[in-house]
DNA sequence: TCATCACATCAAATAATTTTGATTTATTGT
DNA sequence: ACAATAAATCAAAATTATTTGATGTGATGA
């Protein structure tokens, strides 16, 4: 069973680990195929994979194969659903209960 | 030495994690009491403490305290700058470089 | 078809995060 | 000053995430 919160941490897993953020800089420089991400990125081919597969499950990456290379960037809606949700989760709710504690 | 990636990845820790986004979906609904937080979480007293502070490091959420009580709501100035940072990590840079590999 | 390349996947090892229970610190009321 | 309470901190254990090296898969070109 997969929860909201669950689905909504995976797509802030992208921009929680330190790598991640690396490629993802890299990335709004333009698309970039696999082989230029590891020699870019000081990194395993497989540690690469790893990553983006976690990338491009949560939406802000995209990829595209063109014969045996892999080509990644950033997804133009994956990013604008990422700020949607971000937005709704820092704002407060229309109705505020008061907080019954604490002799409050 | 902290890098700029590490002081970004410490504001999305505080979403990347199933029990953060449901402390947070508490405090939107108003500032709530660690005590409070404990009951509706169903979480160890030392658990809900260590989330309370990453969430706090972020920048996200604020604490009060209130005599021997704590406080927690969501910080508006950090929930605006976690969402400014975020428009900058999705959206491509002016400048794209042409990817000058696999032939292309 | 065969060898090669790019990348994904797997299992094991390693590292980081999270939970737990015990202890400490600060605050309150007696 | 003392006992009680809220919550932070610590160390150990439990759980997850990440890296590594080996192997698998699909595409390419000879």
């Amino acid at each position: 069973m997969t929860t909201v919160h669950e689905k909504q941490a995976k797509v802030f897993k992208a921009f929680c680990d330190e790598r991640r953020l690396r490629i993802l800089e890299l990335l709004r420089g333009g698309e970039k195929c696999a082989c230029v991400l590891i020699e870019q990125m000081n990194i395993g081919q497989s540690a690469l994979s790893y990553h983006m597969k976690i990338l491009v499950e949560s939406g802000v990456v995209e990829s595209r194969q063109e014969g045996k290379w892999t080509h990644y960037k950033i997804s133009e809606k994956g990013g604008a659903q990422a700020l949607k949700l971000l937005k709704v989760l820092v704002t407060p709710n229309a109705a505020q209960e008061k907080s019954s504690c604490c002799g409050k």
